[in-house]
DNA sequence: TTGTACGCGTTATCAC
DNA sequence: GTGATAACGCGTACAA
């Protein structure tokens, strides 16, 4: 397109002519029926103060018999505001969304979303021509705010959405935008302690399985289990990325094992990895937890369904959700927020793996 | 709320003062810088056509210096169009999501969406509060059309958005609307198809997982499974209905089994419950497929990771949302659509499971 | 080709 | 309490 960017000829934008759709009926008729005017009418709708009881009664009558329901669009355009908030999910491979992960974000952030009476919306921004378009729905006043679970650095939609002045609430800490108002947990200490856990069993041979080196999740979990091992005056050469997938999770260990044979013990950074580990661990004729230990993180479900169940750290995901569903709210209404972490501690759930 | 339904003073819509988002630039202000009148304006960035190129040039100057963007909602209302379109996915348990069904429908349909420049947003429809306002979302203008995966058949939600107008098209055959604008697979042929090929391959003794008896998908399949069996002259009692969920599957593949012991085949109605299935008639000690062959349907990913294999029906769900898409778009520029069902044939994909 | 003027449906600010 | 009337920002007949 020749024009300046973003500004495009809404390229194929059909021209409309859809279902006999009736048109609704508008506030001007209500007024008109209920025999007050426009601005009477709006107050009854909004709230009812400041008229009197015969208005109203007339009004609610009208709205009744004509089946009225306010234009939000209109609405939107006169107040700014749309009653409603996008999910952002950056997804560059679609299986992302099979996550239990973004099935307990969806939960937690639809509860306080709920409660303030806003419309959830999820939008994928997914790499390509898709993007842009995204980026310009979310920053052109078609939505109040926007919830985004952070991922991978290049790209720079995270940016493009605070910069533009979208009220934006991150789940976990992203990595290419500053100050900004996110809800994570205590990864590094998360890590940690599991990795602790297994010093104090016993285990002095300790791999990880980490995540990728462009998440805070990946280098945070990383950070947590160097420092218990350098906490006991252990080895810490023992480290393999993993891609948070199973497929990526089975290679990683396969590589960390046949480079690392005598390991006792392994920390892989989510239980989805964790759970192809297993597998991997068990192929090699080593049985867990006798031989090898293995930690997982995350405890979103997967955990319990493996064999034998993962001991894991719990990722309180759901709880996080609610609580930056709840910055959002706040932030929507004025309330000046510190552009502080919102850190939720960490907490070990024991099964049989390790 | 003492009003008409749905017309409430949107209660707690707080009043807005969010961060110091600075007012972006209007038409007027382009058009001023540019010297010419908003008409003009407006026509070079919807088309450019019947501008002089001078005009044109100063137009698109200004844009370019002023950092103009069109402001989508004061669009929407003077066009009653929105560029947006809704997948809307009835989600009585959150889990659903972990479906990889919705991952391929959100694949297709991104595809075909943004071909014709439309922003896919996702809206979950839970039972509850959240139901109605999700519905006076989708039928006030909000968007331009509804993409449907249809399930149960409680929830009214289907007839409630083509009741009100809104351009539906529906993944999967919806129990509860009749002439609706929908996209299928040929589940009875499907299920036909496998079930004939166990026959073929001496089965006697065939008994089916099948799907809820309230949603189409089950209930076509089970009609296939019935079929085939008939045509052969064969048992077709051994039934057990499961809920399209692993652990569902697990506990009606322990029913059958326990029901009917002599089973030589089970026909599964989803991939999910088969996956389970097979884990619960090895715990009987019985071998998959040499005691017990056990046929899936969807081939959506889960198949070729079970062990054994499965053998199964493909679900061509991905290529059904492109074509929904399609579809909608069609509707949505004008053309009249036969309001008849589109099916996708089955095919099978076979692997050691059978 | 360009500009004028009105419409889209509400909200919000005033006077009364 | 109530009612004009001006925003809100843009599209588009219609006339020039």
């Amino acid at each position: 397109m020749g024009t300046a960017a973003g500004v495009g000829p809404t390229a194929s934008r059909t021209t409309a002519r859809t279902a006999p759709r009736r048109t609704a009926p508008t506030l001007r008729q209500v007024a008109a029926a209920a025999g007050v005017s426009r601005a009477t009418a709006s107050r009854v709708i909004n709230g009812g103060h400041l008229v009197s009881d015969h208005a109203k009664q007339a009004v609610e009558a009208a709205i009744a018999e004509l089946g009225f329901t306010p234009n939000p669009v209109a609405r939107n355009l006169a107040t700014r505001r749309t009653g409603s908030v996008a999910l952002v999910v950056p997804e560059p491979n679609a299986r992302l969304l099979s996550d239990p992960f973004f099935g307990s974000v969806i939960n937690g952030l639809s509860l306080s979303l709920e409660a303030a009476d806003l419309q959830m919306i999820l939008v994928i921004a997914r790499p390509g021509p898709g993007h842009d378009r995204a980026v310009r729905y979310l920053t052109t006043g078609q939505v109040d705010g926007a919830v985004i679970t952070s991922h991978h650095r290049e790209d720079l939609l995270n940016a493009r959405l605070v910069e533009a002045g979208l009220p934006c609430v991150f789940v976990g800490r992203p990595l290419d935008v500053e100050d900004s108002h996110c809800v994570d947990m205590d990864n590094v200490g998360g890590a940690r302690l599991a990795t602790e856990y297994l010093i104090e069993h016993g285990r002095r041979r300790i791999g990880t399985v980490a995540g990728p080196a462009d998440m805070t999740a990946g280098v945070d979990r990383l950070l947590g289990w160097r420092q218990a091992l350098e906490g006991a005056g252990l080895p810490t050469d023992a480290v393999v990325h993993g891609d948070f997938t199973a497929a990526g999770g089975a290679e990683a260990t396969r590589r960390l094992l046949a480079e690392h044979p005598d390991l006792d013990a392994i920390f892989v950074a989510s239980d989805l990895m964790a759970s192809t580990a297993l597998t991997e661990v068990a192929a090699l004729g080593r049985r867990v937890p006798d031989d090898v230990a293995v930690f997982g993180f995350d405890d979103l479900g997967l955990a319990t369904t493996t064999t034998p169940p993962l001991s894991t750290v719990i990722h309180p995901v759901e709880a996080m959700a609610v609580r930056a569903g709840q910055m959002l709210v706040e932030m929507l209404s004025g309330i000046e927020h510190a552009a502080e972490p919102v850190v939720f501690p960490a907490r070990l759930a024991l099964r049989d793996s390790a």
